[in-house]
This record gives C-alpha cells, sequence and structure tokens, in this order.
DNA sequence: CGTCTATTTGAATGTACTCAAAAGCGGTGG
DNA sequence: CCACCGCTTTTGAGTACATTCAAATAGACG
C-alpha cells in the first residue's frame, strides 16, 4: 500500500473532497479544522472480492468510502453468512467493536467490486479525538445515526414477511441492491438465495 | 413530579452514587468532573405500567435507571409491540434519535414496575457537553456499546431458531427475564405469545 | 462451444402463526 | 371458605411462510 507523499494525485483530491464534504454535512468545521481532519487519512484501492478484514483478526483501520461497494457481514454459528450492511461511497466502514477494543473482529469486510476507500489508523484517530474536540462529536453523531437505522432494520426483520423486507431494500437502497447477485442480498434479508428466487418469480407474475 | 432542592435524600444520593460509578467503569473523570457531571440530573419516579414516553411525543430526556425495570418498544404497521430492549438499573433509556435531533419518537418507553432514574434534559446535556469535553467521549463509548450489542442482535435473530434465541435471552439475562410475561418476552424474540408457550412445554419435556 | 457459476423450479419438510377454546391463577367479595 | 372475575398461559387444529435438497436452466466468459 504505497501513501502518496505531498503531491497527491487528482483523483484522491476528489476522495478528501468527498470526505470533507461528509463531514461538512453533519458538524461545522472550520476550513483548518477539516483539512486537519482529513490529514491523517490515507488513500486505499481494494480488488473485487478481495478483503479489508477477516473475522479473527484485529481491525486495525476505519474507512470511508469513497468508490465501489462492500458487504459488512458476520459468519452465523452454522457456517452461513449473515450481511450486516453494504456500504458504498459516503458510508463509513470498520468492526467498530474490534477498532476500538482492538481485539478479534466478528466482522469480515469484502469489496463487491474494485473499490477505494481512505483509511485512519487508530493511534491517527486518537491524535484526532485529542487535536480536535469536535471529532469526538462527529462520530458520535455518526455512531448515533447508525444506530438508529439497525434499530429500524431490527423491528423491520420481526414485523416484515421476507416479500415486504425486499421490496423495502430495494426502495430503500435500489442503486446497491442493483449491483447484488441473489446469494448477497438473501444473506442481507436472513432468508435463502432459493426464497429470494421465489419472491422474484412471485412479484414478477403478479404484474 | 418532586424536584428535591439543595439537601437530597438519602435515597437518591444512592442513585447519583450509581451513575457515578457507572461513568467512572467508562472513562478516567476526576471528582469534581464527576460531580459537575451528575449535577444536572434529576431524580424521577415512575409508577408500574406507566409510560416515561409514547410513540408520536417528542423525547424530552436521556434516563439512567437506578431501580426496576422499563421496556422499550415500537408498534409495527400492524400494530404489534416489538420490543427493542428491556433496560433495568445500569441502563439508559431513552428514543435517541427524537432525543438528540427533536423530532417524534417511534419508541415508547414503559415502566414494567414502580422503577426510578435520573433524567437529564437536551439542554442541560449540551451544557455538559460544552462545559467538560470528556462528556462527548462517555456517551461515544455508550452508543457505541449499545450498537455493537444491537449488531449481534440482529445476526442472532436471523441465525437462530425461536427456541434458540429464547434460551439466549434467559442466559444473558436471566434476571430481567424472570420477571417478564410471556407476551413480553414474545415481544423481544419476534414471536407470538402462544409460540413462546410451546417453546416452554418443548424445554421442558425434554428434561 | 464448453465450462463455471448463479438462478430457477419443484417436492417434501419444518418452523412459526392464527384462531378458538380450555385451563390456570391470583385477587376480591359474599 | 368458596365462588366468581379478569388476566395470562396452555393446547390443538389448520394454515402460511420459509427451508432443504436435488435437478434443470440460464448467463457469463474464455
Amino acid at each position: 500500500m504505497l501513501k502518496s507523499d505531498g503531491a497527491h494525485d487528482h483523483h484522491e483530491d476528489g476522495s478528501r473532497q468527498l470526505l470533507k464534504e461528509y463531514v461538512r454535512r453533519n458538524v461545522d468545521f472550520g476550513d483548518p479544522e477539516l483539512d486537519a481532519f482529513c490529514e491523517p487519512f490515507s488513500q486505499r484501492t481494494v480488488a473485487r472480492n478481495a478483503f479489508l478484514l477477516k473475522a479473527g483478526q484485529v481491525c486495525r483501520f476505519e474507512g470511508f468510502v469513497t468508490r465501489g461497494y462492500f458487504r459488512l457481514y458476520a459468519e452465523d454459528p452454522r457456517g452461513r453468512e449473515k450481511v450486516l450492511y453494504f456500504a458504498g461511497p459516503d458510508w463509513w466502514v470498520t468492526d467498530i467493536d474490534s477498532f476500538t477494543n482492538q481485539v478479534t473482529a466478528q466482522l469480515s469486510i469484502q469489496a463487491l467490486e474494485c473499490s477505494e476507500l481512505l483509511v485512519i489508523s487508530k493511534t491517527d484517530k486518537e491524535r484526532l479525538y485529542a487535536a480536535i474536540p469536535k471529532v469526538e462529536k462527529l462520530f458520535r453523531i455518526m455512531t448515533q445515526k447508525t444506530l438508529v437505522a439497525l434499530q429500524r432494520r431490527l423491528i423491520g426483520t420481526h414485523s416484515l414477511s421476507a416479500e415486504e423486507r425486499y421490496l423495502l431494500f430495494f426502495s430503500d437502497y435500489p442503486e446497491i441492491a442493483r449491483r447484488l447477485t441473489n446469494v448477497h442480498i438473501a444473506s442481507y434479508l436472513g432468508v435463502t438465495p432459493e426464497f429470494v428466487s421465489k419472491i422474484r418469480r412471485k412479484l414478477a407474475t403478479r404484474r
């Protein structure tokens, strides 16, 4: 993983721009703070199907996706993969438990296509916390939003049929859903790939 | 709701002690910071079955439970109640989305028995953020822990049978589970009360 | 064109739900 | 002490939703 020195390429500048806009949408940072915040991030490219993190490792990074898509999943006791969420541009990826407490990760993070992200290490993130108090607020807000989304999903899982969850997923995340195989959609919805196929047929014949 | 002035009763002092110990376990606060942190909280008693919050209201508080138990739940589209979690002593209760963004709450919070908690208002909490930067860290850590727990629960919901979730709930939270009716357990597990009864019979005859 | 993988299909099975009825279980008042 | 009330739990039959396993089909790519 090469870290570009002083002279960043145009592509990486674009990624940093995306990160800055993300931050600006969530907290009021001045330009100097914004630059200081972005500085410790380094660009990383991940090939299709490559792993950013595998369960069992300790997660050394927190990443902001700038291009492509990832799946974050855990293996259940029977060895089946359960997707927690898919992350595209403007999403963050990490195993938050493993990263903050430096314990072994339960999650795996895999690129669905050739993807790019900006990553920061734990020590650099802690330096940011110390240097810019508002960073603490930024990450608190991010975590809160994730929590609210996850609460909604849990309720939905208990309330809706697989067909309803399928339709909700496609209406909430059409861009992501379009790119996914049946297997991935199934492991997000918590059903078998065969059943996703049956949902599809039912929806197709109904129209 | 009476607010005790200067001279707190012994009971309330005990509650504050519980809160202080909670904070100390999570961040390193000095004694002055600890006192300043606890100061804006006020004690509140809630009768059995009374509501601390009803969906549709705006949540004006964040609460630290010191005695008793609460259920936090949402109503699904078909009007069935889905419990997100039960909160006993040492747990926090709020609709985090409603509280932080002052939008109408999706959650309802009801006391399962006569209960007590320490509550703080949004403006007081924001004063704390401003006065003691480490408070931001405390709440970030709290939110992170909640997020990790919720992630595990979502995976479990997709991975385990109702019977397995029932056993897991009882082994994770025996103190809470003991006090609950079938209806509440069912609405936490995401099954019908009738089915909880059938799980019970199966487990009983197996031994 | 053949190979590899993903998707679809069907039959049999299992898990959990619905609805209705019966049984249990404190309380409360006669 | 018992009879009755309201509430929760249990039970059972019938049904719906989702899984498993195996086989057929369709797509993608060299």
